[in-house]
RNA sequence: GUCCCCAUCGUCUAGCGGCCUAGGACACCGCCCUUUCAAGGCGGUUGCGCCGGUUCGAAUCCGGUUGGGGAUGCCA
């Protein structure tokens, strides 16, 4: 599936600031798609330059979240690399040498301007409508010393990018052809804290780690031009870019975990999504379908066809509908005996505890319950019925107030024809129902078995009647239909 | 405020000057099938934001306008 494009190496490189963002995933997945397509490289960065949000959890989150999507990285924290190590934190001592230089070249210079003063400089900005805004350059060309008379000074500075007038602000993007960018902020490249900012630590192991394509969200575009002047103050050659349009909630803001539920990652799983439905719906995201019959497709058949200029410009808004219907027809789609243990799995680790009993009863139910199930979660309602001891069986009111004159005779009838069933098939139940309720006493199907129904399942909706009743056994049958008949 | 990006059904998309009285998918609505619910089959409603221009001809090119989004952080 290699085409004769040159190997590429491209990373997905997100931040360890919590539960793993659906981003993430969507970048992923065209990274790796392309690193395929020309058998290159897919690296995993972690990005944990920011102290304050770091959470320790984050880190591991993001790397069985992804694994369980089948997005798999060739080098990575975990899994090392010729480029190790790939945690930014890991990484301080690299960075350092490159700032020294660029202030060395006079392309950066120290800032002791604290967090206040720059607060107040915004602050009055805005008040005043300014056209331009960002940084004032107070220390610009001061020794500390000279700095250290004026107001609002620290002792530990930064270091800022002395962005020059004359800043490209067009480049290419592999999406969108040539694209114009805002005039950089004389943005801050190493933190009070030794740690390099993002735009500092991305460059400089995007370079040293061989990455020959950056694809990242529409976010960056802004970004951009002070990447590209970082690279040609080190004199090193750019990557190529590929900014992918952003996620949306409904209201078309940038995807959230506040607006959005779905912007964790985590909450498919727990959904009960299966990975392939939701790799299958990212790939549909501002990228047209693989084949023209069908929106279903496999990775590969994603790579193949693969190209930058097939990704739309325009942010899709992240909607379910498309999802589930998906999901169902993945579902559908696996093999009786695999959704059977997919099931079992996802009740146990999400749901709730399962005797062995149980597990059978569960793993017995997939090709009944197949063609019922949007998510692996919708399970186990639908089997409540099968859960439920005889005598804890709750008879729904609703299900209860269908139930018409005909019912204590269809039950009598069912119980003689069931007891006399040598085996306890739901064909043999069909046809031994079918005989005696329908043909033996007339009544319509749907009058006759809606009473099985509700004695069986104690609902009015249930899985199909005859599959339920040999899922539950001959004797737990006979229980309930006597049961209900009692309380007639 | 300033700068940048973007604009086809409700949603995801096809379209890259004539094949478009705009195609597909999801959702929605009917009908069929049917023991309930699904699944499946068949059919249907819905869209090129607006105004100019270029052209024999514009969803497709250009300008403007409106609308949406993003950036403007010692967050990424």
């Amino acid at each position: 599936m290699t085409s004769d494009l040159p190997p590429a190496r491209l990373r997905v490189a997100p931040s360890p600031t919590g539960d793993p963002h659906v981003g993430t995933a969507y970048m992923s997945l065209f990274n790796l798609a392309y690193a395929r397509k020309t058998g290159g490289a897919f690296v995993l960065r972690i990005e944990d330059t920011d102290r304050a949000r770091y959470q320790a959890d984050s880190e591991r989150q993001i790397t069985e979240t992804l694994r369980w999507l089948g997005l798999p990285w060739d080098e990575g924290p975990d899994v090392g690399g010729p480029y190790a190590p790939y945690r930014q934190s890991e990484r301080l001592d690299t960075y350092r040498p490159y700032v020294d230089r660029l202030v060395a070249d006079g392309h950066a210079y120290y800032c002791w301007c604290t967090p206040e003063r720059l607060a107040e400089l915004r602050k009055s900005q805005e008040r005043s409508k300014a056209s331009v805004t960002g940084y004032d350059r107070l220390c610009l060309g001061k020794t500390r010393e000279e700095r250290a008379l004026l107001p609002g000074f620290q002792e530990t500075p930064v270091v800022r990018m002395l962005v020059p007038d004359d800043v490209p602000l067009v480049f290419d993007d592999l999406i969108r052809g040539s694209v114009a960018a805002p005039r950089p902020d004389d943005q801050v490249l190493l933190k009070t804290d030794g740690f390099p900012t993002y735009h500092m630590a991305v460059v400089v192991d995007d370079h040293l780690m061989g990455i020959t394509h950056v694809v990242r969200g529409e976010e960056w575009i802004s970004s951009t031009p002070k990447h590209l002047l970082l690279y040609g103050w080190l004199g090193w050659d750019a990557p190529a870019f590929a900014h992918m349009p952003l996620l949306r909630n409904t209201d078309r803001s940038k995807i959230s975990k506040r607006k959005n539920p779905a912007a964790r990652l985590l909450w498919f799983v727990e959904q009960g999504y299966l990975p392939e439905a939701l790799r299958n719906f990212l790939q549909l995201l501002a990228y047209p379908p693989a084949d023209d019959e069908s929106e279903i497709s496999t990775f590969d058949e994603f790579v193949e066809g693969f190209e930058w200029t097939k990704i739309n410009t325009v942010g899709p808004i992240f909607d379910l509908d498309k999802l589930n219907w998906l999901n169902g027809t993945y579902i559908r789609n696996l093999p009786v005996a695999e959704l059977g243990e997919r099931l079992v799995d996802f009740v146990r680790t999400h749901q709730r505890p399962l005797t062995v009993a149980e597990s059978a009863v569960v793993y017995g139910a997939a090709a009944m319950l197949q063609p019922r199930l949007v998510l692996l979660s919708d399970a186990l309602d639908q089997l409540t019925f099968a859960l439920t001891p005889d005598a804890d069986l709750v008879i729904d009111e609703d299900a209860r107030s269908q139930l018409t004159d005909a019912a204590p005779g269809v039950l009598d009838a069912a119980v003689a024809t069931l007891e006399a069933l040598p085996e306890f098939t739901h064909e043999a139940i069909d046809e031994g129902l079918r005989t005696t309720l329908v043909e033996g006493l007339g009544l319509k199907p749907r009058v006759a078995f809606a009473a099985l129904r509700v004695a069986v399942t104690g609902r009015k909706v249930s899985p199909p009647l005859f599959e339920s009743m040999a899922l539950l056994g001959k004797e737990s049958v006979l229980a309930r239909l006597r049961s209900l008949r009692a309380s007639l």
